[in-house]
DNA sequence: ATGTGTTTATCTTAGT
DNA sequence: ACTAAGATAAACACAT
């Protein structure tokens, strides 16, 4: 197999996307290039200027310096055995080509103010020498980037291209190969129950519409395990519609017998993308923030469009039947899980959680230093905090785009 | 034309 | 070894 990288032409464009009101915070200025060394200079050369910004990306990633799986027994928490353990030797061989140079990181908030900058920035410093050459990829599955894009928006929801963006903002390693890993962002959006398409309000034109989690799906990742969740999560009420759906519908009906393997369905209509709103899919949870209204108004239109689409009458009746009462069950559900679920009521449930370094991300802890208008970068540094003492020394950091802080963000 | 979204197929990898 | 989750490639439809 000789899978050479395909090399895009597209530079991503991230100014005029969407204009209005997009209920995101990433800084959107920043337009990466495809993927070679040479790009990787973007990040341009260590100045004072940018290390005074650099402390708010003490986050950490990457592989124990000798190469072996940590055993578990030297290592704190539950949470950081997991995420060590989740790391493949294979699959991060970026971080193989780092130099031996190793950083001691003190994340003690003990420290003085001074101390504890300086020490961060001579550890963001060396680990920008380190990480210039190479990128390793992150530990992350595309579901748990895609998830902390979700989750860090205080809207929880954003677009695809948001998405793309908090992923390269974030992570040097997806400045590169974009076709390839964008590809997989939209398939992982697609395919996975966990994640819920929005329509766009009509007064808020654009290309795509927004993303958020499903309201049973907010805790896949914590374990603390960002690689590979234990169970996919499927949504049983998405399941059954589908099912239903197809059943019912006497256009599947001669498909079902006769193609069990067909590849037919790339011209069905999509299941995914019009039955998320009817299920009622929207978090009450979300419901409590921002955007509830933003939510609900598009679940009525979703309805009304749908009512109105062209199917048959019985068709549109037994939509929108079904759809009321799959509503109303998910909020009941809703309400009841937030009860009693210590999830919901517990935000500091686990320290490696993505909602807990949301939490230490959206209160400022972590952020003494730093400039807090690039919530993201706080998220790096809340984890930092986290990390345990035992692996200060051998975790590979990496770099913000650092211009997009020195411009301003804009 | 380009971006977004869906789906199938196939391969790799982690967990057991 | 087996299974399931995740990654990747690709074809295609549709929206902007």
């Amino acid at each position: 197999m000789s899978s050479s990288p395909k090399t895009s032409n597209n530079v991503y464009q991230t100014n005029n996307m969407h204009q209005v009101g997009v209920p995101c915070c990433y800084p959107s200025s920043m337009n990466y290039s495809t993927a070679n060394s040479a790009n990787m200079s973007m990040m341009g050369p260590l100045s004072p200027t940018s290390m005074n910004i650099m402390p708010t990306s003490v986050g950490v990633y990457g592989q124990m310096a000798n190469g072996g799986t940590p055993s578990t027994a030297s290592y704190g928490t539950q949470s950081s055995i997991n995420v060590l353990n989740s790391l493949s030797p294979t699959r991060y061989q970026g971080s193989n080509q780092m130099s031996t140079e190793k950083v001691n990181i003190n994340n003690s908030n003990n420290n003085s103010m001074n101390n504890a900058a300086t020490v961060a920035a001579a550890a963001a410093a060396s680990a920008y020498r380190r990480n210039f050459n190479a990128c390793a990829k992150p530990p992350y599955s595309y579901i748990s980037l895609i998830t902390m894009a979700i989750q860090l928006c205080p809207s929880k929801m954003c677009t695809l291209s948001e998405i793309y963006q908090f992923i390269m903002d974030s992570f040097p390693y997806y400045r590169q190969n974009q076709q390839r890993w964008q590809n997989s962002i939209r398939h992982s959006l697609s395919f996975n129950d966990c994640f819920v398409k929005v329509p766009r309000s009509p007064d808020r034109p654009g290309k795509g519409s927004y993303w958020t989690l499903h309201n049973e799906a907010t805790n896949m990742f914590e374990n603390g395990c960002y690689l590979r969740r234990q169970k996919r999560f499927k949504c049983p009420k998405r399941e059954a519609f589908r099912i239903h759906h197809r059943d019912s519908n006497p256009r599947n009906l001669d498909k079902s017998n006769t193609s069990s393997s067909g590849r037919s369905p790339l011209s069905s209509s999509s299941q995914k993308s019009s039955d998320d709103s009817q299920h009622g899919l929207i978090s009450p949870i979300n419901q409590h923030r921002s955007t509830s209204l933003l939510q609900n108004n598009f679940i009525h239109q979703q309805n009304s469009i749908h009512q109105g689409n062209g199917q048959s009458d019985t068709d549109s009746r037994n939509h929108a039947i079904a759809a009321t009462k799959l509503k109303q069950e998910q909020c009941d559900f809703n309400n009841h899980i937030m009860s009693f679920d210590p999830h919901f009521s517990n935000i500091n449930y686990h320290p490696f959680a993505i909602s807990t370094l949301m939490q230490a991300a959206a209160t400022g802890d972590g952020s003494k230093f730093y400039d807090s208008s690039a919530l993201n970068y706080n998220l790096y540094a809340a984890a930092s905090a986290n990390l345990p003492q035992a692996f200060s020394s051998d975790y590979y950091m990496y770099a913000p785009p650092t211009q997009a802080l020195a411009h301003g963000g804009m």
